[in-house]
DNA sequence: TTTTGAGTTGTTCGA
DNA sequence: GTCGAACAACTCAAA
């Protein structure tokens, strides 16, 4: 039995249970230190953002504690990782470093770099897939190429199934002497003044339980009616499992075995898809974040409004399904996936501002921020990305409110200035009369803004833009 | 190599 | 009120 022990460096895998890089040193038989490392410098901008830091705190917090119940404990320390990893193997003369992969390009860049030079000096390093139903370098066209469209990419990974069966918890840990670290409380990364993040208490449960009572929730109450109720905004029909698989407090391979073994969810699952799909454009792609897939989009004519983003950011451009989708995610660091989709078009068709600034404050403001998924997303929507959306398609705010908020409930939880108008008018104010929005309390301009801009308008606005972009395309040698 | 069918989530207009 | 067509052209994946 080795006695020289082995690190586990936790990263976007903040569980126990089928944790690959954690089953493996247990079954190594060293000495375990298991570790988080905090590092603000190596992902540059893409350093983690506020709403998420909120999570962060809370899973790390939920995370020691089921260590500590195995009678171990968790380790701290801040920095870069690529110097603090190589730092604690000299401070303890650990022999084995595992981890699980992640892949974000600062991460495959700096793993890249620290795996050689770990090995240098001896060191035992494996890493493992943990975070993906599979590795995303393995999944290729039939002519070799990265698939940039989604539905061959998903029934490439159906066909090929998911064999893998999640590992189980380790029952103890066995605890490596004493190594120095940071208190978590010291890092800061709660609110303070103002905290903003109280609402976020009450609704979420950062952490491997929460996330398996998410899961297991989801399974008896929601998944039979996920296909009617994924788009209704006003209730709860989707799993809401975003931010706990983002820091991988539940992965999906259990998630795939468990609605499997429920009886199966295709669209569901396809979902899951979805995610995969991202990390697999990201790793092949690593300017996802930063340009556009499609070079075309480079001459589009993004217009420079900081009033208007900030109206945006704020929730209040005058349609209320967009406004209440923005308050959902300034209370809660979450938003409704169709409610997404609204907000998005919003920004960038009615707007017309760069899709990237959008990215911007979804990447500070979810709970659930994640770079594949975001980068790929905004970029599906302006239509510079992977399978994406045709540019006629210019979601009508008001249609979509009524479809999918029919009763109003979404909008009255988030604008209850609005709350006493009919459900006819409740997504059109303007169009209320001066005695209804003298009944319902509501001055326009007052109590709720004006819109910003005038559908009809935008929409024809939107259209000419992206016909430029054509044409453009057209003219070039 | 060439060809063919397909490609998450929409809106508007006119019959 | 309902329904089908138009809204472009391009790129991708596989036969």
């Amino acid at each position: 039995m080795p006695d020289a022990p082995a690190i586990v460096w936790f990263r976007q895998d903040l569980r126990l249970a089928d944790n690959p890089a954690l089953d493996a040193a247990c079954k190594s038989q060293r000495p375990l230190i298991l570790l988080y490392v905090l590092d603000d410098e190596t992902p540059g901008r893409w350093r983690t953002g506020a709403a998420s830091r909120w999570w962060l705190h809370r899973s790390i917090e939920a995370l020691a504690e089921t260590i500590a119940k195995r009678g171990a404990s968790l380790t701290l320390r801040r920095g870069r990782a690529d110097q603090q990893i190589p730092l604690l193997v000299e401070q303890t003369g650990a022999g084995a470093v595992y981890w699980n992969r992640q892949y974000e390009p600062y991460a495959v860049d700096r793993d890249r770099l620290l795996k050689p030079i770990l090995r240098a000096k001896g060191v035992v390093v494996e890493s493992f897939n943990a975070a993906l139903l599979h590795e995303p370098v393995t999944l290729r066209t039939k002519s070799g190429e990265p698939y940039r469209v989604f539905s061959p990419f998903w029934r490439a990974i159906l066909a090929r199934g998911v064999a893998r069966a999640p590992l189980p918890t380790p029952k103890a840990l066995r605890q490596w002497g004493g190594v120095e670290g940071n208190a978590l409380r010291d890092w800061n990364l709660l609110p303070a003044s103002p905290n903003w993040a109280a609402e976020f208490e009450s609704e979420w449960a950062p952490g491997e339980a929460g996330a398996s009572a998410a899961l297991q929730r989801f399974l008896s109450e929601k998944l039979a009616g996920y296909f009617e109720g994924r788009d209704q905004l006003g209730q709860r029909a989707t799993s809401r499992l975003s931010p706990h698989l983002h820091f991988g407090e539940v992965s999906p391979v259990q998630i795939w075995r468990a609605v499997n073994e429920a009886g199966g969810g295709d669209k569901f699952l396809s979902e899951i898809g979805w995610r995969e799909f991202s990390s697999h454009l990201l790793l092949h792609f690593p300017t996802l974040p930063e340009k556009n897939l499609r070079p075309a989009f480079d001459a589009f004519p993004w217009r420079h409004d900081p009033g208007a983003l900030a109206a945006w950011q704020r929730g209040v451009t005058g349609y209320p399904v967009v406004d209440a989708a923005m308050r959902e995610l300034w209370a809660t660091g979450y938003m409704h996936n169709r409610a997404r989709m609204i907000a998005a078009s919003f920004l960038l068709k009615h707007l017309l501002i760069d899709w990237r600034h959008g990215q911007d404050w979804f990447w500070d403001t979810l709970v659930d921020a994640d770079l594949a998924n975001n980068s790929a997303s905004w970029q599906w929507v302006a239509g510079s990305g992977a399978d994406a959306a045709p540019y006629f398609r210019i979601f009508n705010p008001v249609t979509q409110g009524q479809r999918y908020d029919a009763d109003g409930a979404y909008v009255r939880r988030w604008l209850p200035e609005l709350a006493a108008l009919p459900n006819a008018l409740i997504h059109a104010p303007w169009e209320a009369s001066a005695a209804q929005l003298a009944t319902a309390g509501v001055e326009l301009g007052r109590d709720y803004p004006h819109r910003i801009v005038e559908h009809a308008e935008a929409r024809a606005r939107a259209l000419a833009a992206f016909k430029g972009l054509s044409s453009m395309r057209k003219s070039e040698p």
